[in-house]
DNA sequence: TGTACATCAGTGAACGCGCGTTCACTGATGTAC
DNA sequence: TGTACATCAGTGAACGCGCGTTCACTGATGTAC
């Protein structure tokens, strides 16, 4: 593995474990073995770093969407909610780092803006998904699929965000993912 | 309004519009009118500042929830859906500052167990009004009031999240409240 | 009433420390002839 | 093959600055006699 994907390890792993605060050029050199010199052979400046870190190591969200009109409705919603179970519990500590300065916040938000992707794909995600299902007559036409997944996405950001509080994996519910489905199913499947 | 009041404001509104990075004693006393000595007379040191404002300055949640039979279970579930958005929303950017140091997040984890409220307090509130009207025979027996209060917290805190991202108060949609509780009704009410 | 002292909110200036950053350097590896 | 030089990852030690914190002090207000 190369001296910048360490570093960039070592960033998010101090950023995740003890907080943006504690993130200094001293404890991340410490974390990745090296010196603090040798982070600027790699970055421009602490900010650079961080911007590095919050593209190339916050998660990306990935969903297997060729599960449209195939088991069920009930069933891929589900393994949807599962993966964004894992991923806000995943990514959550990091994008908190986000909103600790309003400069690096600004900074993110234009890397955003310049490429796709963003803090809504997972709800434009879902909603595609639901659409995509609608359109193969398993979703009623009545339906309002950004609402339903502004539903589930935000269960899981909220239990992630509890996780991360609490400390511990907290209230890894095993049928959690079920349980935040099952409540919207009757509104959204065809008789 | 006492000095120490308007350092406590000084300090969440810096913590709120630039930061937690940005709230030095500098910044603080300055947003205060006052010298950053001053600061030390209320406050132990910044720690004990930044604590006080995250338990003086944190919105409580308060639901008006003598509302249990009346108006209708729609109605009430759109008010607090309304009430759980504005306070997020309003919540979201110091919580956030939570997240910045595994050291705070410590020490205000404990001084949350010392006291009641913590983070799932606005979960179960909701889910006590639903258990409320399922005693009262207006939400189904089979109907899962954690799991729906979830969804709409969830929904809630989302929105804070993506409004903090975007800075603006993004997406201020006139009816995001009645569309987020209406996926859920169908399971919910009583025929 | 004046006078002497106590109290207290608040401050300017300094303190030491740890931060982010830079610089001159090292030592290993590659390359030309 | 040896030799002279180039390249490059990496570092120790220093730099200046801004941070959190403290201290001796001020000036206004209250109080005792």
């Amino acid at each position: 593995m190369s001296t910048r994907e360490r570093i960039l390890d070592a960033a998010a792993r101090v950023m995740r474990e003890q907080g943006v605060a504690h993130a200094t050029t001293k404890e991340i050199a410490r974390a990745a073995g090296c010196s603090e010199a040798l982070l600027y052979r790699h970055f421009d400046d602490k900010q650079g770093l961080f911007m590095a870190v919050l593209q190339e190591r916050l998660p990306r969200f990935d969903l297997p969407d060729d599960a449209v009109g195939t088991a069920t409705v009930a069933d891929n919603l589900e393994r949807l909610v599962s993966g964004l179970l894992d991923f806000y519990v995943d990514s959550f500590p990091i994008s908190a780092s986000i909103f600790s300065s309003s400069t690096l916040l600004a900074r993110h938000r234009e890397s955003i803006a310049a490429k796709g992707a963003g803090p809504a794909t997972p709800q434009l995600r879902v909603v595609a998904y639901l659409e995509a299902e609608r359109a193969a007559g398993r979703v009623r036409a009545d339906a309002d699929p950004e609402a339903v997944a502004r539903l589930l996405v935000g269960a899981a950001l909220h239990q992630a965000f509890l996780a991360t509080f609490w400390g511990d994996g907290s209230a890894d519910e095993p049928d959690l993912a079920r349980r935040l489905v099952a409540p919207v199913l009757p509104g959204l499947l065809t008789d």
